[in-house]
DNA sequence: TTTATAATTGAACAATTGAGCAAGTTATTA
DNA sequence: TAATAACTTGCTCAATTGTTCAATTATAAA
């Protein structure tokens, strides 16, 4: 006999109140996608000596794809993803694009994260 | 004509010392990725719910499949992968399996991210 | 024993992701 | 004006991810 589990609601709860509580506590859907998204962000290798090398001072696309050695496709398309998020700006000199970090206020999350697997 | 892009190499560098001294201040490749899959555990949102719930106290899978409204495989996938990481841990009693945070650090890097997104 | 329940697991699936290729854009240089 | 250089972008592909389905395990109750 195959058992329904896609309905949750008729599964056995075992502390409806706590439950109750819980659903209640958390995040809301907005609120969670911005947190994992700003996770999700730095769950990425790349993107995120991306940011550790641009928190060291403003850098051109090329010399970044250079500190990575990666393709500068392969970087520009990372860095857009950063530029969507705010969480990185450039200027033009030139046909050069140079970046810096938007928000430093990310390294603090980088920050804690190096610090999480240090401990 | 074909511009050749992967050859990281043959590209032009605008700052070669700034180049080689970042190579050298990123994080070594295995703590590169003890960093980024700290992160990427955060960047989905069925696993921060998990982790949010339990940082309230004990719960077991079935209370917390209501508590995120998805089945109990789908959160028993994600809890393996939680305990394999060792963010959580569960006693058995009887049938039940009650979870419990194994390691409250990772809070710390939960309530950064709230942080920076509520800034 | 038999039946039911809580949880786990493996396989399959769709969706997402990261990177490369090749073409396009813009600015500089010859 | 033509050629080159720095960067961007659209497309594609392989790999990974999260979920569901179905089967299984382990415990408890009938």
């Amino acid at each position: 006999m195959v058992k329904k589990q896609s309905d949750v609601c008729e599964l056995f709860c075992y502390n409806k109140a706590k439950v109750n509580s819980l659903k209640k506590s958390l995040p809301s859907p907005d609120r969670l996608t911005r947190l994992t998204d700003i996770f999700k962000v730095l769950g990425d290798s790349t993107r995120t000596k991306i940011l550790l090398a641009l928190s060291k001072g403003e850098l051109c696309v090329c010399d970044i794809s250079h500190v990575l050695g990666l393709s500068l496709s392969a970087v520009s398309h990372q860095l857009r993803m950063l530029r969507n998020l705010k969480l990185v700006k450039y200027r033009n000199e030139g046909r050069m694009a140079f970046y810096t970090l938007d928000n430093e206020h990310i390294m603090k999350l980088v920050n804690a994260g190096i610090r999480h697997i240090s401990k």
